[in-house]
DNA sequence: TCCTTAATGATAACAATTATCAATAATATT
DNA sequence: AATATTATTGATAATTGTTATCATTAAGGA
């Protein structure tokens, strides 16, 4: 017996499938908890990392010193404002560039790639 | 009268620009420490933030939780070791064709661009 | 040299995350 | 189906990283 699955972890995992916000532990919280009061933060927390060493949900990596989640793990690049500090995926980016560079100049094996674009969004750029 | 020089942010800047570990507030303070015992940790947060803003240091985001600091600012993207956690620069990536694709795609003001490669170092590949 | 006040150092407060532990419940065994 | 085992939970304490507070110090203009 090495793991099981519980009801909280498959309404944590649904809830974050559900959200398009990329949201914190604390937010996804907020969200598990109006689907089943009961589930405690510790365990939002707990099974939030093992789905994220499982590699069914993503930690996005963000400037504001708090972790973000995604559970779309497919390769895409995140947008982050300035102004407004929303987050936004970009999936029309396209790293392939960067993993043949990678390939080319160096023995490393790269399992992930982590991008975030840093700047004024389009809607705080004409609110100037 | 705006900002003052003082001694103690000439140190934090020069030890920062000294190293190239990339390393946490704390390990920042360690080294600032062994220049001038005096100084003291709420200086070298409030210090290091300040040239953040200033452009003058860059905070490196990571997958550790937590901040790491690097006194070069040219545009230059990270590799970290799943196994040993080592944050490498790699000044040979170049990120113009992602720059150029945010140019055509999106109505974006792009001022910083942020890239993590998650892997695993030569190194560790044949200590395996 | 004096004066104003930005910056410091020490420490308290706060926030995010992890550890602890008795109780619960998933699943293997009977 | 009943039982035993133990991974997981919920509550909470502990820890860690960072920010706020405040009396004191010192940068730099008058």
């Amino acid at each position: 017996m090495n793991t099981r699955n519980t009801r909280q972890k498959e309404i944590i995992f649904q809830t974050l499938n559900e959200m398009h916000t990329h949201p914190t532990i604390l937010e996804l919280c907020e969200a598990v908890r109006y689907k089943d009061s009961s589930v405690g933060q510790a365990t939002v927390y707990r099974n939030v990392s093992k789905l994220v060493e499982e590699g069914k949900v993503r930690r996005v990596l963000t400037n504001d010193g708090v972790d973000h989640y995604d559970a779309d793990c497919s390769q895409h690049v995140h947008f982050v404002c300035r102004k407004c500090h929303r987050l936004f995926d970009l999936y029309d980016i396209s790293t392939s560039s960067l993993a043949k560079q990678m390939k080319g100049y160096h023995e490393f094996d790269v399992e992930k790639i982590h991008i975030l674009f840093e700047g004024t969004c389009d809607h705080c750029k004409q609110s100037l």
